[in-house]
DNA sequence: CCACAGTAGTTGTATCTTACAATAATTTGC
DNA sequence: GCAAATTATTGTAAGATACAACTACTGTGG
């Protein structure tokens, strides 16, 4: 059972959204409203999201002195490192990605996918089922 | 990107791993631990989403003459229309991404999309933060 | 200035998704 | 014919997510 958690947590020790909240606060310094915005969740999903990245000593919650309801949400040393270790991590998989496809097509394919990005994020609706993968 | 998009909530009024379950089911009748290969889950998983599935009148669970051990899972009509539903929302959304995208730019991303499937699969491993949004 | 409306986070509760382990019912192989 | 393998279900556990209720603060209009 610990090994499925370690297997589940498979991003470099990290769950999915662990992952994605600490790449966003890499990003910038946020606070948790201007989180659960940035990865459209809810507030109290990214709150007990952000309990485990504290509890892992990822992240540190402080008090915004301007006002006192809001948190300044910052990465740790060693929260920086862990994210250091998942661009690496991604980068060497859209490396491999990528090194499969002849230098031609990959730059076709970059391309491609910066078009649908656009386009996805223009129509921003709930879609239904992913597709092929 | 799809994992973002493809997320949350209602796909047609089924749940995610329902539609995919349904969408499977459409394209071949299986039993379960066939269902568990084709997506990749466990078949306790897939036990219990069928559970949902059956009550809600989409499938029916049939003994096997050859096998009594087994199921054949198969759609009820109500199950099969809502397989038009889906396909159909999935038809008009991404003609909706494509359509915003000129003739000439649209064959390239479909080569694309495909090019990155074919690849992605030949990779199968865990991939580690579905990257930028 | 102060009551009141609005905002930021947290916590309670509920649902969904998923997996591993144990179990019951069968089938199959020797 | 019995041991080993297979099929499905159930028990247990964890994460992800949302909505609603609540607390603590801010900012405004009288």
């Amino acid at each position: 059972m610990v090994r499925q958690l370690a297997a589940d947590t498979g991003c470099c020790g990290v769950t999915m959204a662990q992952c994605h909240t600490l790449v966003e606060l890499a990003a910038a310094e946020l606070s948790l409203t201007g989180l659960a915005a940035a990865l459209g969740l809810d507030t109290s999903t990214l709150s007990r999201t952000v309990d485990g990245l504290v509890r892992a000593g990822l992240v540190e919650r402080a008090e915004d002195a301007a006002d006192r309801r809001s948190l300044r949400l910052t990465l740790t040393p060693a929260g920086r490192e862990k994210v250091g270790l998942i661009d690496g991590t991604c980068n060497r998989y859209y490396a491999a990605l990528l090194g499969g496809i002849g230098e031609r097509d990959r730059r076709s394919v970059l391309r491609a996918v910066k078009l649908l990005g656009e386009r996805m994020r223009s129509l921003r609706e709930a879609p239904c089922c992913a597709g092929t993968e």
